[in-house]
DNA sequence: ATAGGGTTAG
């Protein structure tokens, strides 16, 4: 019917009225006719009715045809050239948006205008070489558009998705005039970047600026608040967007469905949601996820199920917010129902399923699982690769996680501070402290955030590789500390047999307005038990009943029967045990049994023993100390039995090694070990101390030395201890005077203490030794631990 | 004649 009017009536026939013909144009059929029409009319030369035409195929998605008109075009200007450019920003085509602006550099005398690179920098991915979007931020510049607000914001933008967030502030510093949008972009660049905090930051900022908002910038907050808990900020973002007329927007109602459920109010969630008028996947995900995390796994399935009912999609997202990470235990065959749907639908292989999935295998201590989901997913993100990690640190496996982080280094993701937290957990439990503090260097030199959970974990690193006086320097200067913090810090000072700090630092942790919770008094107990102090940890367990309201847990009677037997008051130990309201366990006889063992009461030893029996299959320990009994009572052939008994059940001992480091090198002994490169002069070492601390008066004990939990094995004759060696090893590599730190698994014997002890003496050297339950500092023929150990 | 930013998941 228009056509006819063109034809009718050629007083319509100029450029206006087919600019008017193209932007009503329903289908891609009237638009190619349109275009026929266009040339029929000799207007195929008019640059703004092609301009036109150009992007309206593009909104047809018929890019090929618009980029056709664009390089047929005879004489081609920079608004037909950007309109080309977003279509392929548009059509997710970075490669061709590239070669077309390199095109118009080359080929033409054109200059790119601020639209241009507004335009082509969207286009830039992150499948892209980073130079490219590095080149094109400095073309902007160079062509004076470098406080332009449209580049300005797509050149922001870009940073971010590189993850360049220091650049991207950087930019955002530099730009003389934001507006929204600009304000907008950081906001959720960084929030994107996981920046939560800086994030909240900006978002106050914009505010004391006085700039204006609306609900785009409170949708882009509302996540920041709800990742960090922040129930009191994110109730104010929604009075602004009650203020702003906006609380009905479905993006801010999901952003605050998203702010109730991570903060445990999942009702108020359940409301909000309700007030979405049409419920999208984005807040139904954000719903389905709200009821996983608050544990009502049975209303989160029944969302997924009517979703899979109603669209045939869901996405990765529903499957993720579906994954119990926060309560596999309870929930294992949901779990292995999402694990074998997301099989089943592919969906396994995104980043994110997979990086669930890994963590709650890791939490189910299903380590290989864990392993196999993460091999299997074809890109490797930060998330995963610290699901990963912090999974084997989580289950002990702290070589497999530092081999890992060596890959990590090798790839193309760098560490953050979630990484780091990790691995400062691994070099703890290593008494890796050289690797600690490169750790520490890199979160400073990396300028990685600095939160809570990376500070405490490296206070507990420099607790547990030995540098206790710097760790509380550290604690001393942590602006937020919580209970963890000062749980490691207490724990720290119960390691080194500083009790008497640990209970001050309870005291002062009660007059701050920081809890105490059931793991603060396991630690504080700890201490006392280590260091010998009878009363402060009684009052201690007394105080944690009575004034705390906490009910103890069987650790805590297990370091109120240790500080009691290790005090030598065994007949009190008993009667603690005889009055306990719950039946005493196998840690607290065990604990009963070793207190037993170094004051030689083989009448309470037996009873313990036989209380320990009943417990059998609980741990290798116990059936080490059982046999030990038996051996150091000479019951060898009932010994033998046990230790058969024990093979049985396929527990054999950990054996025995000492690491000590030197120049930043690991080396690493065993009992007997002749492997090392330097083994002669070790043991030449040894015999040459050997003969100044029998001069001193050292004596080899033997039958004492019969009766620790785990200890390495009973072979002195024969086998030298792997700390001996590791010792030798370090007085023979390093100057005299300096201090020399090793590391054990086990529990150090009585022998080597001793002789430790002397060669402290003889050498004049600090010797700090962590074994598997403590530190010891041997210092002039003394040890710190005061031979409570 | 062509603008840029939003909500969910690890």
């Amino acid at each position: 019917m228009i056509c006819r009017n063109v034809a009718t009536n050629p007083a319509l026939r100029n450029s206006d009225f087919f600019r008017h013909l193209i932007s009503k144009s329903p289908n891609l059929a009237h638009l190619t006719q349109t275009h026929a029409q266009i040339i029929l009319n000799g207007l195929q030369t008019d640059v703004i009715t092609i301009t036109k035409l150009a992007q309206k195929l593009s909104d047809f998605n018929s890019i090929r045809h618009a980029s056709l008109l664009c390089h047929t075009f005879p004489k081609p200007d920079i608004f037909l050239f950007n309109v080309l450019i977003r279509a392929y920003s548009h059509n997710k085509n970075p490669l061709s948006a590239i070669s077309t602006y390199a095109k118009i550099r080359k080929t033409t005398i054109l200059k790119p205008d601020n639209f241009t690179y507004a335009f082509i920098l969207s286009a830039l991915d992150d499948g892209l070489d980073e130079r490219l979007g590095l080149l094109l931020h400095c073309h902007s510049v160079v062509d004076g558009y470098g406080s332009d607000v449209f580049v300005g914001s797509a050149v922001v933008d870009w940073y971010f998705k590189f993850s360049r967030v220091g650049l991207a502030l950087k930019v955002f510093d530099g730009m003389p005039d934001r507006d929204t949008v600009l304000w907008n972009t950081v906001i959720s660049g960084l929030a994107r970047n996981c920046a939560f905090t800086e994030a909240m930051k900006i978002f106050m900022k914009m505010l004391g600026e006085g700039a204006v908002f609306d609900s785009a910038t409170l949708a882009t907050v509302l996540p920041a608040a709800a990742e960090l808990q922040e129930m009191t900020l994110g109730k104010g973002i929604q009075c602004l967007a009650l203020k702003i007329g906006v609380d009905c927007h479905a993006h801010v109602l999901t952003g605050l469905v998203s702010l109730y459920s991570k903060c445990g109010d999942c009702d108020t969630a359940e409301y909000l949601f309700g007030q979405i008028l049409r419920p999208d996947l984005i807040s139904c995900n954000a719903m389905i996820s709200g009821y996983t995390c608050n544990h009502d796994t049975e209303s989160a399935v029944g969302m997924f199920k009517e979703l899979l009912h109603s669209r045939e999609r869901v996405n990765s997202s529903t499957l993720v917010g579906l994954i119990p990470v926060h309560s596999p235990f309870g929930f294992l065959n949901l779990t292995y129902s999402i694990h074998a749907f997301s099989l089943k639908s592919g969906v396994v292989s995104n980043p994110s399923v997979s990086t669930a999935m890994t963590t709650v295998y890791s939490r189910l201590n299903e380590i290989e699982p864990a392993r196999k989901l993460f091999d299997d997913c074809p890109e490797k993100t930060l998330a995963g690769w610290n699901a990963m990690i912090s999974g084997y640190t989580q289950n002990g496996l702290t070589e497999k996680a530092i081999t890992l982080f060596q890959q990590m280094q090798g790839s193309d993701v760098r560490p953050n501070h979630v990484t780091v937290t990790s691995m400062l957990s691994a070099c703890a439990q290593l008494g890796a402290l050289t690797l600690g503090k490169w750790v520490h260097d890199v979160i400073i030199k990396e300028k990685l955030e600095m939160n809570v959970y990376v500070s405490t974990a490296l206070i507990d690193m420099y607790a547990k590789c030995g540098s206790i006086s710097y760790a509380r320097q550290l604690f001393d200067s942590m602006p937020d500390k919580n209970v963890v913090t000062w749980n490691a810090m207490i724990s720290g000072y119960g390691l080194h047999g500083h009790g008497q700090e640990a209970v001050t630092l309870l005291n002062e942790m009660s007059a701050s307005r920081v809890l105490p919770t059931e793991v603060t008094f396991v630690c504080a107990l700890y201490a006392c038990s280590h260091t010998g102090l009878v009363k402060e940890g009684n009052d201690i367990f007394r105080s944690m009943v009575h004034d705390y309201g906490l009910k103890p847990l069987s650790e805590h009677y297990a370091c109120m029967v240790d500080i009691f037997g290790r005090a030598g008051q065994l007949n009190k130990a008993m009667e603690f045990i005889e009055g306990m309201p719950v039946e005493p366990g196998p840690a607290v006889w065990g604990t009963m049994l070793g207190a037993c063992m170094i004051h030689k009461d083989k009448k309470l030893a037996r009873i313990a023993s036989d209380k320990l029996f009943e417990f059998e299959g609980e741990g290798v320990g116990y059936y080490v100390l059982l046999s030990n009994i038996y051996s150091s009572e000479r019951s060898y052939a009932e010994a033998a039995s046990v230790r058969q008994l024990a093979k049985k059940k396929q527990l054999a001992k950990t054996p025995g090694c000492t690491l000590i480091e030197i120049g930043g090198t690991p080396h690493v002994f065993t009992s007997g070990d002749r492997s090392h490169p330097q083994s002669d002069a070790i043991y030449e070492k040894l015999e040459s101390l050997l003969g100044k601390m029998r001069e001193a008066g050292f004596q080899t004990e033997t039958v004492t030395a019969l009766h620790d939990i785990e200890e390495e094995e009973k072979e002195i004759s024969v086998k030298v201890h792997s700390e001996k060696l590791a010792i030798a090893f370090g007085l023979i590599s390093s100057e005299p005077g300096t201090e020399i730190r090793i590391i054990k698994n086990l529990r150090v014997c009585v022998d080597c203490h001793t002789a430790t002890k002397f060669i402290s003496k003889v050498t004049e050297r600090i010797i700090v030794v962590r074994d598997g339950n403590r530190f010891h500092h041997f210092r002039e023929g003394m040890c710190s631990c005061g031979d409570y150990w």
